[in-house]
DNA sequence: CACTTGACCTGTCCGC
DNA sequence: TGCGGACAGGTCAAGT
């Protein structure tokens, strides 16, 4: 669910928050699985280093430490990352708040700052993860060394987005755009939202797809990504941001999660269908 | 090498 | 009301 908007989204929001903060601990709950590598390198590399700043890669977020360390972590499915001040537990929330007091049982992982705030890590499948690995080393991860170019960077062309489609030739362009060694951070939702966008059924093959669509669907995808993270992302079940809060780009959708609705553009009924492993969602008669 | 499928998890929803 | 099964979707390993 975190795509790049989302993840985007709680990076703005604990780049306002956590730099300067000194870790004074870090524990996990329950699950041990959630930050693998907790060792002897959070006491010596963790504990006591500031915050330095807080990066963003495709879907990975990175908290980079004083200790020339980072935390790189992965939302996956189910993530949060929600920044509680020392003050602001319990009663009080605002009205668009997803969770309440925390932890809650979903808290996998809590970091507790100098100043008596904290940064809780809830994850409800259990999927996403956090790694503790010196800075100088995050580029070197095999993820990072496969993973494709930002498409929000100015310097993201169209060339370059159809150059990069090219590699997956005989596949589908849904599962295209999904693959992330192809173009960083589309997932399921923005994946439906552009295709439909640029009036391409999800099924055609990448070979198939003329210049002229790549040239919409690079369009589309920038524009409907950078709607996103206007909107604070898309909160379908779990998503919320630094501070707990939902998104609203779901109300903006155009076809996700939108079957048995009318197209906003011709009027026909909206499907979902099963397609690339993932639920996807369509307008047949405009989707070409 | 290109491509597809299943596994990893838990909570929710649907049909019987 | 209870219960089994399908489904949710990011990534990687294992399969064809």
């Amino acid at each position: 669910m975190p795509e790049l908007p989302e993840v985007e989204t709680v990076r703005r929001g604990l780049a306002d928050l956590l730099p300067g903060r000194e870790v004074q601990a870090a524990y996990q709950l329950e699950s041990p699985k959630s930050f693998p590598n907790a060792s002897a390198d959070v006491e010596q590399f963790l504990l006591n280093s500031k915050v330095t700043a807080v990066r963003r890669r495709a879907k990975v977020l990175l908290i980079d430490l004083s200790s020339d360390y980072t935390l790189v972590i992965h939302l996956k499915m189910t993530g949060q990352l929600v920044f509680r001040g020392k003050t602001s537990f319990g009663a009080g929330h605002p009205n668009d708040s997803l969770i309440g007091e925390l932890p809650d049982r979903s808290t996998r992982v809590v970091f507790e700052f100098a100043d008596g705030s904290r940064l809780y890590f809830n994850d409800q499948r259990k999927f996403g993860w956090v790694k503790l690995m010196p800075t100088l080393e995050v580029p070197n991860i095999d993820f990072m060394k496969k993973v494709g170019p930002e498409p929000l960077e100015a310097d993201f062309s169209l060339a370059q987005f159809r150059e990069r489609f090219r590699r997956r030739a005989n596949t589908n362009i849904k599962a295209a755009l999904l693959d992330q060694t192809v173009v960083a951070g589309v997932g399921n939702i923005y994946a439906d939202e552009s295709l439909w966008g640029a009036r391409i059924d999800p099924r055609r093959l990448v070979k198939s797809i003329s210049d002229q669509e790549f040239d919409l669907l690079y369009n589309e995808l920038r524009n409907v990504m950078n709607l996103a993270i206007e909107k604070g992302g898309s909160t379908d079940k779990n998503y919320v941001n630094a501070e707990g809060k939902r998104g609203s780009y779901m109300d903006f959708a155009r076809v996700f999660r939108r079957e048995n609705q009318a197209c906003p553009r011709c009027g026909s009924k909206i499907i979902k269908i099963r397609h690339a492993g993932r639920g996807t969602h369509l307008c047949e008669t405009c989707q070409e």
